[in-house]
DNA sequence: AGAGCATAACGTACAGTGTACGAAAATGCG
DNA sequence: CGCATTTTCGTACACTGTACGTTATGCTCT
């Protein structure tokens, strides 16, 4: 028994698992972003060799399919019991907040497209609100793809931008406004210098607003119950 | 002079340039996705060894940035001439066609954030369109976050649809069909078997569908001239 | 014509990618 | 214990972007 045949700390070593592979690849994702997520990198974060995640994954758009359909996961399901309107909001909102969490899956969709069980439940219960609002089935595809259209476009703008969070706006600004400062584009420059560089902007208040731009336009598609008419039928 | 020294087919052979190297680009990235999109790939395409394209272009994040300006370059700007819904409309198509000309455009707006010139003076255009349209500095703002958020967003789901164009749909939904049978997902069947799956049915008619909701909303901001009121202050 | 030089294209090499294939180790069970 | 199953790994291959230095081509000025 040398020092040697120790297998150094191979005490108390977490097994490997299909969840903590998954669970890892978003948490690499998250932190250093997708082109950051390869096998090696996965399997270092594991503390393991790169060969051995092929045995819980057959390849990596496996993991990326699934990372996909862990985000919609993340999503809280719209109920039947609320009012449609502010069910469609609290959606839209957990939507935009896990987007905002992993901007990689707004690239991710548009490459891969299976769709996992938890997105496949997700879609069904706010198609299913949407119906129970009244809607028509064709009205009904109508609005949702108005709604998601609206919402996916709106993280994709988001996470385009160059800075996120509590960077200093002028940081990012600066160099592009010399560019401005030629003299083409006086509407950017109007619009910068008089809304988005104002002190309390932040492009994510726009969310509710066009938001509620459609939930009010989608109201006037729902058939009004006269009060005097006939709840038969 | 030996049939060596011939440098066979030297003739005619058409002198590379930053144009040549990025219309390559796209048309690679068009044809065969941007992943398939290497140095190596475009050199092929364009008979030259991959380290000549480093004289024109300083890496390929470069031309990543330039062949998304291009796409911007081909989108038709809307003019302050027209009434500003036929232009916002007309805009819209341009964008979303362009969009389907070249999907990888979307899943690189994400990741770049380096807008180039031809980007710039589409987007002052556009808001110029807006402002003269009547709506103040940050209602144009609002109502530009809420366009585009619509037809980014569109264009990214309709890039993520499974079948592009006229393939039978049965093709891609058969195997669906059987998962949904299972008895899960009941509203997303009744929306595949009601809508979806009907014959007529093209997804991209919703554009206009969706458009048109909010150019209506956009419409009841613009102020409207009384006609008895004041045309001064 | 020839010298000199800027432009243009290339060869080689290196670290990193996904993963096929088969061998090794660890684990559970009789 | 022996054996089978499950889990992990080593090696190798074709491919990626590009740093670095070299070669070929064409133009200008004497």
């Amino acid at each position: 028994m040398t020092a040697e045949e120790i297998p150094e700390a191979a005490l108390d070593r977490v097994p490997l698992s299909r969840e903590r592979v998954l669970q890892s690849a978003v948490t690499i994702a998250d932190g250093s972003g997708i082109a950051a997520l390869t096998m090696r990198s996965l399997a270092r974060a594991l503390d393991v060799k790169p060969m051995s995640l092929y045995y819980y994954v057959a390849n990596k758009g496996e993991i990326l399919d699934a990372i996909i359909d862990m985000v919609f996961g993340e999503i809280d399901m719209p109920s039947t019991d609320g009012h449609w309107q502010s069910e469609m909001r609290r959606r839209a909102s957990s939507v935009r907040q896990a987007l905002q969490r992993h901007p990689w899956a707004i690239g991710l969709l548009e490459s891969r497209s299976a769709p996992g069980p938890a997105t496949l439940r997700h879609h069904d219960a706010t198609l299913g609100v949407l119906r129970n609002a009244g809607l028509s089935v064709a009205l009904t595809a109508h609005a949702y793809a108005l709604l998601d259209s609206y919402i996916y476009g709106f993280a994709l703008q988001e996470a385009a931008l160059p800075f996120n969070g509590a960077d200093t706006a002028s940081e990012v600004t600066e160099p592009i406004v010399e560019l401005f400062s030629a003299g083409d584009y006086p509407h950017l420059v109007e619009i910068a210098a008089e809304h988005v560089l104002q002190p309390g902007y932040d492009f994510g208040d726009e969310f509710d607003i066009g938001l509620n731009v459609i939930l009010e336009a989608l109201a006037r598609w729902i058939p009004k119950d006269t009060g005097r008419g006939s709840p038969a039928a």
